[in-house]
Formats: C-alpha cells, structure tokens, sequence
DNA sequence: AGTAAATGCGCG
DNA sequence: AAAGCGCGCATTTACT
C-alpha cells in the first residue's frame, strides 16, 4: 500500500500552463511510462447513456499523468497539445480499460493508441485476480490509498449538487478535472504493482501478452461492427410484434388472463387438468419450455393447443425484442459496434453485449440472415475449432487410447464421435448418423462439465442404466480420462487446504480459482479456460496475417469475418491456417471455415 | 418509482 | 460419494 501524499493535480487552460505540461513530459521517470485517460460526456440535452459511446458522445477531457503529477487537458479548447505531447512521446502507455480510450481517440482523434507500447492495469488486474472487480475505485482502495475514493465522492456531490451530469460539468470545474488527473495517478500506481507480476519473466508474462494482444484485435473488431439488414429487421420486428399481440390478447379473451405470466400460466393449465411436474429452483411450479413440452405430449387437446401456442408466442418475443429491436437501435448507419468484454467470464472467456452477438440462434437462420458482408464487394466467411475442449482434455489426459483415435478420426476425415462409438460398442459399422452417438457425445461432455452419470442420462434422453454401461465402458476404454479428473481435483483439493483456495493453471500460467465447494469445476475450468486462450492465440495468428481489418465478431470458439469477395477461397485457407494449432498438443486442434456466404444465416 | 431477484431462453 | 461449466437479455414479480 502506497499513499497519495504530495501528488500535484493540474489544469491545462493558458499557453503557460501548455509549456509546463510539455516540459513535465520530457522528464525522466520509472519504466518512462505515462499513463492516459478520457472524461467523457453525452451531448446536453442528450441520453445519459450517451456519454459512453464513442459514435453518440463527446470527449471532454484528455489526462496523462505518472506516479506523482497528472494533468487534465480540456479537449475542445486544447487537444493541440495533447497532440503535440503524443508526437513527442514515444515511451510506455498506461491506461485503465485500454479499450475504452482506444475507442474514442479512434473515432473521435486523430490520434490512434499505439498498442505496441500500450498496457492496461484493468487487464492486470483480472489476471492476477480473476474473481474481483476491476474497477479502478475498488482497485485503489485495496492497493493504494482509501482515502482515494473521497474525491471521487465529492465530484458525484457536486454533479448532484449542481445538477450536472458527465455531459455538461463544466471542464474548468476543479474537482472534476481533479478528479480526472487523479486517475492518471492512480492508474501508474497500479501498474508499478501489477507489473511485478504481468512484466517479462514474470509468472502471468504469457498471460498477459495474450490478452493484450487480443484486447488490441478485439477492439479493432468492435469498431469495424457487424453490417445489419436494417429493412429486413424492421420487417421481422413488425411482423413478430404483430403476431405476439395478437396471440396475447387471444389469451386474454379465452382465458381471462395472461399467458405471458408465468404464475398464471401454470393456472390456467392446471385449470384445464394439466399436472405440472417441473419445478424452478426455488420450489415453485414451473412453466418451462421443458415443462410445456411434455405437456404436448400428455395433455388434453386444449392444452395440447395452449401448449403449442405459449412455446411460438415466446419465440416470436424473443427474436423480437432480444435480437431485431436491438439491432435496430443499436446500428450506427447500419452497423452494430458491440462491447466485448476480452475478460468477460471467470474462466478467461470473452463476452459480448450491446448486441448479445454470441447468443445468436442458430436452430433456423432467420436472426443470423440479418447480418451482410461490410459491403458488396465482400462475403462473409465463418470458421470454428473442431470439438476444441474434448481435444485438449484428450491431450491433457494423455491417454493413448483416446489421442490415437482423434489421430486415426482426423486421418480418414470421420467425426471423432463416431470413431469413439466404434471403439465403446464394437461396432466398426457404426455411422455418424447412428443414435448411440448422442450418448457418447453425452458422457464427454458431460464429464468436461462435472455431471454425473444421471444427468448425462436425463441430458441425453435415455435411462439411466443405459448411460452408466456407456460410461462404465469409458472408464475401461480411456482410463486416462478419469484419472486426469481425479489429478486435476486432488491438485485443487491439497491447494485449497494449504493456500485456502483451490485453482488451476491454464498452459499460459493463468491462475484459475474455484468456489471453495465446488473444487470439481476446476476441470472444466482448465478446459474451458485453454481453449479460450488457444482462441485468443489464433486472433493473434490472424492478425499476424493481416486480417484484423476482416474480423467482425469472435463467438467463443468461432470467428466470423468479411472476405474479398474475388478472393475468398484463398482467405478461407489462410483463415484455416491460422485457426489451427499443431504444436503443444497431443491431438491437433483443427478448425473448419465455410462460405462464401452473402450472410452469415446462410450457413444454417 | 426504482432496484433486485426470479424465471426463462438464447449461445459455446 | 457426488457435483452440468461459462455467459447476456427481457419480462414479471418482489422488495425498498
């Protein structure tokens, strides 16, 4: 824990003060880091929510300071000399949430981060901790000084005070820009701590240097934004809100009450002799589409019909409101820029919002038509990892059973499923089309998941006989299998008795903490986290070969990207390069690519 | 009135 | 011995 004694806090607003910054600038200082950040605001009069967004807001302030001084620079009066700062400046940049800054100096300057030198602090920050905030507020306090948090408290009094908001505070109001050249301060605080750790030869270097790099992929496929078919989602918005209100009021007329209602629901299906045997997490009746289905199955032909009704009003709710109306208000002249978080879950997994473009429904290509190639001249091209996660916990497992038949399924081109049902049934006849596949698919991943044998049953659609001799026959075929579970959670179970937390440690060294009851997800952790960063790994291969500029959105283990449309066929396998990995593994992790596509629904 | 929790459902 | 992992979004209901 540092403290903030004797930081000085500076307002560039007169030619004097410009020339001390410049000078201040050319002094010495450790790791000759500075670090940067941005004030912004929505334009008055405009949606609060404004002020976050680089294509509806307006920079108010730029701030760049180090350990000791930082200084607010008002960007409509003095980006001048921001600009003339930075093409002095060649050293380190330090941000808090790179990708925030990066995004409005992109859209907004004509300045562009030079990610070569760049660090994030909020990056760090996660790797060392993957479970806390990163919020600079809640970082400072832990790491530096408490008493940190206070100006930031006085700033949110007096916008309150003043009625003022993030758009319309004015910049010379000193505790704002204050405030905003504190955070330069803060933000090289955090980097001296956290670079003991993320720096060269430290143990989360590799980590780090992965995400960076995805980070700076990632932020490039966030501003060049996914192209929407604004006519088409508009038609499919009308005509989907058109059917669920009128579907909802014939509820209403028939039963005298609304089906959209859960409670209700469960009502007035029990109303007509319907028995509900599904029930939600906290013990109530449940209306699920599970529970529905079965009451297609049993129920009276009333109920059949209410059934059948309820599942196709939600849908059409659904592709309404979660997919057409945002894509229709979130476009900027007809492209989506959504916000990925490279960070996004506690496994290292990206996530996606404002448009949710990795929750896309992919059973029919009625929401995925409504995204085109950037413009006539391209296509869209898609490629996915092949079973990425079974392949590494095959890899991981070492066991020779199992590595030789994904070598033996990647030899002759067959599904590795199928090669895997040969082996547990004796069948060498067996087909991928064989319904047997789909308990073996059950039992992998529902071992990569931590289910028991029930669940794989319940999962699968079979008893639960049946599934355990499919496991049972695992257990004999791939020992390796279980015994790599039972190493992964031992390993979990001594840490979290010795250092009270159990984890793992991907193969980039990134630390991956459990729940301290639930020690059995690390497997999965360990899974689902490498392959998150062989994903990462594969962005930067693309961008080694020059594709950023192509790349619209990463869904987990697939990457979706825009392609000349005269030369799509060379791109598809120079995506197929990159989007492979042979090296480090005992099985290969391959990766399909289709198309050409004029839009990304086609392939479904 | 505004926020949180519960519920349901979309994805890998 | 047994344990389904990770997310985001919209709507309804419960709570302050």
């Amino acid at each position: 824990m540092t403290n903030l004694d004797g930081v000085q806090l500076n307002f560039v607003n007169s030619v004097q003060e410009a020339e001390k910054f410049i000078s201040w600038l050319g002094e010495r200082r450790p790791h000759d880091a500075i670090a940067i950040d941005t004030e912004t605001g929505e334009f008055p009069g405009r949606p609060r929510n404004d002020a976050l967004s680089p294509w509806h807001g307006r920079l108010r302030l730029v701030q760049v300071g180090d350990g000791m001084t930082g200084w607010s620079i008002p960007w409509d009066e003095w980006a001048g000399v921001f600009y003339e700062a930075m093409g002095k400046f060649d050293g380190p940049i330090v941000c808090h949430n790179i990708a925030f800054e990066a995004r409005w100096f992109d859209v907004q300057s004509r300045w562009d981060m030079p990610w070569h030198r760049a660090h994030d602090t909020m990056i760090m920050a996660q790797i060392i901790d993957p479970l806390g905030s990163g919020a600079l507020k809640r970082l400072t306090s832990q790491y530096i000084d408490p008493r940190a948090a206070q100006l930031q408290s006085v700033l949110d009094e007096e916008l309150t005070k003043n009625g003022w908001t993030w758009g319309t505070v004015p910049t010379n109001f000193e505790p704002y820009w204050a405030y905003g050249a504190l955070d330069t301060i803060l933000t090289m605080r955090l980097f001296d701590q956290f670079w003991e750790k993320c720096g060269p030869g430290k143990p989360y270097a590799q980590a780090y240097e992965l995400e960076m790099a995805t980070r700076k992929i990632v932020t490039r496929m966030e501003l060049n934004g996914a192209r929407i078919d604004l006519d088409y989602s508009q038609k499919k918005y009308d005509e989907l809100v058109e059917y669920t209100e009128r579907v909802k009021q014939w509820g209403k007329d028939t039963y005298g009450a609304s089906i959209t209602s859960n409670i209700q629901l469960v009502k007035i299906l029990e109303g007509l002799g319907a028995e509900i045997t599904e029930f939600t997490p906290s013990g109530q009746k449940s209306a699920s589409a599970d529970q529905i289905k079965a009451l297609m199955i049993n129920g009276t032909p009333e109920i059949q019909q209410l059934a059948d009704v309820v599942l196709k009003q939600r849908k059409a709710d659904k592709l309404a409101n979660t997919y057409f109306k945002n894509f229709l208000t979130d476009n900027v002249n007809g492209f989506v820029h959504p916000s990925v978080k490279t960070l996004g879950a506690r496994t290292g997994r990206m996530s996606i919002t404002a448009p949710a473009l990795q929750t896309l429904p992919k059973g029919d290509s009625t929401v995925r038509r409504a995204f085109l190639p950037k413009d006539d001249d391209h296509v869209i091209i898609t490629s996915d990892l092949d079973q990425v996660e079974f392949r590494m916990f095959a890899s991981l497992s070492q066991d020779p059973n199992l590595i030789s038949l994904f070598n033996l399924a990647d030899a002759t081109g067959s599904d590795p499923f199928t090669e895997i049902g040969r082996e547990i049934y004796g069948d060498p006849t067996m087909q991928k089309s064989d319904k047997r596949r789909g308990l073996i698919k059950g039992v992998v991943y529902g071992r990569l998941y931590g289910a028991g044998v029930a669940k794989q049953a319940l999962t699968a659609g079979v008893p639960e006989d049946q599934m355990r001799a499919v496991s049972d026959a695992f257990d004999i075929r791939f020992p390796g299998m279980t015994s790599f579970q039972k190493q992964v959670e031992d390993v979990g179970m001594r840490r979290l008795r010795a250092e009270g937390e159990g984890y793992v440690n991907t193969w980039t060294g990134r630390r991956l903490p459990c729940d301290n009851d639930r020690v059995y997800t690390l497997v999965n952790y360990l899974i689902q986290g490498g392959a998150a960063e062989v994903f990462k790994s594969n962005l930067v291969k693309l961008d080694q070969a020059d594709l950023t500029e192509y790349l619209i959105v990463p869904v987990h283990d697939e990457i979706v990207l825009n392609a000349p449309r005269e030369h799509a066929e060379e791109m598809k396998e120079l995506v197929r390069q990159c989007m492979t990995t042979t090296e480090g593994w005992s099985v290969p992790l391959t990766a399909d690519v289709d198309g050409p596509l004029e839009n990304w629904g086609e392939k479904y």
